[in-house]
DNA sequence: TTTTTTCTGTGAATTTCATCACACCAAATT
DNA sequence: AATTTGGTGTGATGAAATTCACAGAAAAAA
């Protein structure tokens, strides 16, 4: 049942480590390598051959059993099941110490993906151009999410804010949140949310240490 | 059974939870409430009764069916559950940008866990304190980790130099990694990481914008 | 040519995680 | 006093995620 593209239903999980393995491959194949084997890639995302071979049963990418999957396939084969073909832009809220922290880490690093347009209420952030960025006066939120076609935010403001900041992307037609805001929104079902929350983070982290710290 | 406090193994996402619970009876505190029941509790964290119920199991506080939890108790007890009693430092490694929103974020937000150090390559950015926290050259990480008997180290670094730092933040004697680089760095069984790779988490919410938007 | 090796693709088994559903309890009601 | 109500704590059940294990296929070895 091979290059079925039906509307298989896959899990958050999955996605989250197709994502990986592309990133990975991308980095694989610098390395000058063609092909790779269901277990190296498992080396490499940190997980057992197995579950690499059923989440990749989802592009429907055939491996071959002497050589395993020729890499530069397996990437586009990846693109084409994530990406969107004409390219998606998303929208940065708040341009302080995390959102150009944000703006770095995502600039050139996607062919289909780009912050286009990224928004403040300190008229001394505005008017301006980071990597590639457009900054503007949060009050030309809606109708720049609007016009560009955006989907994707990323909320990066004080928590105070995000409350009525979510509410006007949500009329905007936005898709997903990636909220860095303590605050938590109240979002219909049929819109993504991540929640990153740092210091809720930082706290799973210390306990995890003391646990792993205790034990001899 | 109660009162139990065997060894007990609770799931990496049951300890995200209680977490979560604590956060969220904090806040709910303040609105002058004094006790809560299950459902309430689910309905602020995004989850079911039944779940909460179960994740409250290993903290051993019990409900009354009249009144619910009350509100203090349950804080008290989730603290102690997942506080240290004699409190916990952590470091971060990388002023940058993300750094110093990391420093913004942690800040006076927890009584038993705080960023007491901070390390940059960058001289300009040393012997200062930002929001209560010592500023040094990445030299003197080593010294400053284990006198200070940290665990718990935040890495926000470029890529470039994460893993040699991981390298050092192991032999440090550290436990706990948050990792905001997008390098995957190899560590041990007894280490626990978590990798933000915000490029990645875009590309995930990217994903399912994109289907949420086609579907309907 | 036949056998061995090795890896993919995937049903089946297993493990992990979440929900169900009910015994039990105490207040409120009859 | 008996009955109803509504919520906790948890064993039993169900669903989801992961791993096992093997048929199939093709190169390499015999």
């Amino acid at each position: 049942m091979k290059f079925t593209e039906k509307n298989m239903d896959i899990s958050r999980r999955s996605v989250e480590r197709l994502i990986l393995y592309r990133k990975l491959l991308i980095r694989y194949e610098e390395s000058g390598e063609a092909h790779i084997f269901s277990h190296k890639l498992a080396e490499l995302a940190d997980r057992t051959a197995a579950q690499v071979r059923r989440d990749l049963m989802a592009v429907g990418f055939p491996g071959s059993p002497v050589n395993g999957y020729q890499v530069k396939g397996l990437i586009k084969a990846l693109s084409n099941f994530l990406d969107d073909p004409v390219g998606q832009n998303a929208a940065l809220i708040g341009i302080g110490n995390l959102g150009r922290a944000v703006l770095e880490y995502c600039w050139k690093r996607h062919p289909k993906l780009k912050i286009v347009v990224a928004f403040d209420n300190n008229p001394s952030k505005v008017a301006v151009n980071i990597h590639d960025c457009e900054c503007y006066d949060i009050s030309a939120l809606e109708e720049n999410i609007v016009s560009h076609n955006i989907k994707v935010a990323i909320l990066a403001i004080p928590a105070t804010a995000a409350f009525s900041i979510s509410q006007k992307l949500l009329k905007s037609g936005i898709k997903a949140i990636l909220n860095f805001t303590p605050a938590r929104l109240p979002i219909p079902d049929n819109v993504y949310i991540e929640n990153f929350d740092i210091m809720r983070s930082l706290e799973k982290a210390a306990y995890f240490a003391r646990k792993l710290d205790s034990k001899k």
